[in-house]
DNA sequence: AAGCCTGATTGACACAGGTCAAGGCACTTC
DNA sequence: GAAGTGCCTTGACCTGTGTCAATCAGGCTT
């Protein structure tokens, strides 16, 4: 990990976190104050920003690459709850929580640069600033409703109808009953996030095609038929 | 459903939820204001409050009575996510939701009492209050932790391994390496928590039973021992 | 070019947990 | 007290998905 102390203001990141939808809406004297408490880091692939259980003293905002938040269980099988990308914030629900230790593992799956931004500053602010706490609020009740829905789609789906809503999250262009998706993680990775092995990945990829709704070529997957793949009508 | 219109100042309930820790820190004067707007509302059993999609209006109190919270599948096979109880807040998440419409259907499975609470009362409330906006958000980071943790226990956790948790977490009285639990839920409703049927909760109890572990006595569980019903050790 | 990874695919097999059907037990209702 | 109803249990059977192992393809390294 290569760690850049502080964020200088003539960054080219100062702005880019700047329009971040959590700190868009403050003064530009606090916001320069909070940046001062920033720092940036950089992460090779396969590096770990922080483990399961770790004290929690900071939330980061992604710049560039992917962060993969993971559960391990104790067998050591490990299950992808999300993977961050750019420009997006993570672990920001911390920040309120009453334990303060982070409940997933974070970990680079591609080369990383984030900023580390430290909770108590962030609630500081917060604590001025009711405008930001909605933000927060209404940010933080997002992702309450997204694991919902992940428990809904865990519980009531099987593993093929939740590989068919990935794929139509994942739908890059579509023109009618037709689309385009490009798988933008590796194969395995996609398979943990669906809660299943990359064989059984593999063989619903493999008989969706042999029934004409796909065809897979490679990272890309044309869709003949979304009314076909659509797990429910 | 039986409606009382408006909660009377004098009403019993209205010190219930005074102490809420919602509505604790909240000025009298403010408090009042917000309590003219919560009416109270009667539901026999079996009811429904709302369903999922809904438009959402309000949250809701549970003074007494219980209400499960549960996700129904296109095929009309239904997910019990929460079982509410007595003194608790449920849907407070939606009053920042983007999309206002209930994520899940709320039924009352016992004779149950709530308070009805509209979310720009309370949001034009908080918008004067960064105290109450800091505890709502605190709920609510809570909630998102307790769903990761559901999406743990589903995905890498199996049938059995969930219900040991489920009954670890209801221990009403234990000592040292015994503990006895009370199943404050009808068995098929604790199955649909668990994302098991009725038969497998059944069969998995009978067997932990046969393994010596626990004795069943209807809705009384004693756990021989703490050390084999735990999933990991 | 040869050798190595890492990721993806395929096949054979196993098993947890679901489905379907029957029956038991405790309550209520008439 | 007969019949009905809701909830739970048990048995027989089935199936989706995981496990294990072998193979393959593509991209790096030397």
């Amino acid at each position: 990990m290569l760690d850049f102390p502080r964020m200088e203001k003539d960054a080219p990141q100062y702005e880019t976190i700047r329009r971040h939808y959590l700190f868009a809406g403050l003064d530009d004297g606090v916001f320069e104050a909070l940046a001062a408490n920033i720092s940036v880091e950089a992460y090779d692939k396969g590096e770990i920003l922080f483990h399961r259980g770790d004290p929690a003293h900071d939330f980061f905002f992604t710049e560039t690459g992917q962060v993969e938040l993971s559960l391990i269980s104790p067998e050591g099988q490990k299950k992808v709850v999300e993977v961050i990308g750019h420009d997006r914030t993570f672990a920001e629900a911390i920040v309120f929580m009453r334990e303060r230790v982070f409940p997933v593992t974070a970990e680079a799956i591609s080369d990383t640069v984030v900023y580390r931004i430290p909770n108590d500053t962030y609630r500081k602010m917060l604590s001025d600033d009711t405008d930001a706490c909605m933000r927060l609020l209404s940010d933080v009740c997002r992702h309450l409703h997204q694991r919902v829905r992940e428990i809904e789609r865990l519980t009531i789906q099987n593993a093929r109808s939740r590989l068919s809503s990935y794929l139509i999250d994942h739908v890059v262009d579509t023109d009618d009953d037709e689309a385009t998706v490009r798988l933008d993680l590796p194969k395995h990775i996609i398979a943990s996030r669906l809660s299943i092995t990359p064989e059984t990945l593999s063989r619903l990829l493999r008989s969706l095609a042999d029934e004409g709704i796909l065809t897979v070529d490679d990272r890309l997957i044309f869709v003949h038929s979304l009314a076909r793949l659509r797990p429910y009508d």
